[in-house]
DNA sequence: TTGCGTGCAAAGGTTTTGCATGGCA
DNA sequence: TGCCATGCAAAACCTTTGCACGCAA
């Protein structure tokens, strides 16, 4: 994770940070972001991916996340929208679908979590992995 | 994850067990499974371990989380002590270590979880990011 | 013109697979 | 003996790095 100066605009940049941003209720892989660049008939090299997503995160207009099976990370725009730090992020370990949920229970919990045990979550990055309605149905028939 | 039939009893098998047995309250990861053998001068191929762990998970006495940064899996043994369903996983995100904590609020949130929102969260699974006390007094200094 | 950003290829780390051999039952 | 498990090497995947060239300012 190279620290560059990040000090110019290209057409690389602007193009995978659209992408970020039009998918940001989503979470996007370097392969997404590729498989996108090929529809478009843009190239650009994976390295620039990488390096661009690493300036992304560093700057904090980016998160990344490293969920589940898969070895690849998973990337998130993050803006006014969905920055709010009472967010769950639940995960569905069987569709793999997000869903997150705003909700009160999540402050109280962290407060706690604070006050009687000294550790303080960062609800942004914690995925809480489990079946979603639709997949519980589903196993249970 | 080939499915193989796992119906004998090897010395491989056996000392990687007894590994993860005796860590039981840590993540192991691959690299550490190496160094143990190293040190006991007991050469096991490192396919041999992918394929050992492969097998415990299916069978159920083993789970494999992939957490945090780095891209290798940790492996960690499962048994009545450790298989409680109501123990928060806190990761340190500066340290990496991580706590175990036993404590009711969590069972209070899983079930406004499953009742309010329709999801069921394993427990087991899910790993809360976040400074650990030593790393906030670390950061704040 | 300056020096950062990019693309390419090579390399690094983790995990999987094919195949011949070894060893359990 | 039959068949599964192992070891080795190669390969697959994801990501990072070195270097020369391109391009923004």
């Amino acid at each position: 994770m190279m620290n560059r100066k990040n000090s110019y605009n290209t057409k690389q940049k602007d193009v995978i940070k659209n992408f970020l941003v039009e998918n940001k209720n989503n979470y996007v892989t370097v392969n997404d972001i590729l498989a996108y660049l090929l529809k478009q008939n843009i190239h650009v090299g994976i390295a620039t991916i990488y390096r661009t997503l690493d300036n992304f995160v560093l700057q904090g207009i980016v998160r990344r996340y490293v969920t589940g099976e898969s070895s690849a990370a998973s990337y998130q725009f993050v803006d006014k929208d969905n920055q709010n730090d009472y967010c769950f992020h639940l995960k569905c370990t069987c569709c793999n679908k997000i869903f997150d949920v705003e909700c009160c229970a999540l402050m109280e919990m962290s407060e706690h979590i604070k006050a009687k045990h000294n550790f303080s979550i960062d609800n942004s990055m914690t995925f809480y992995y489990g079946l979603c309605s639709g997949c519980s149905a589903k196993t249970l028939s």
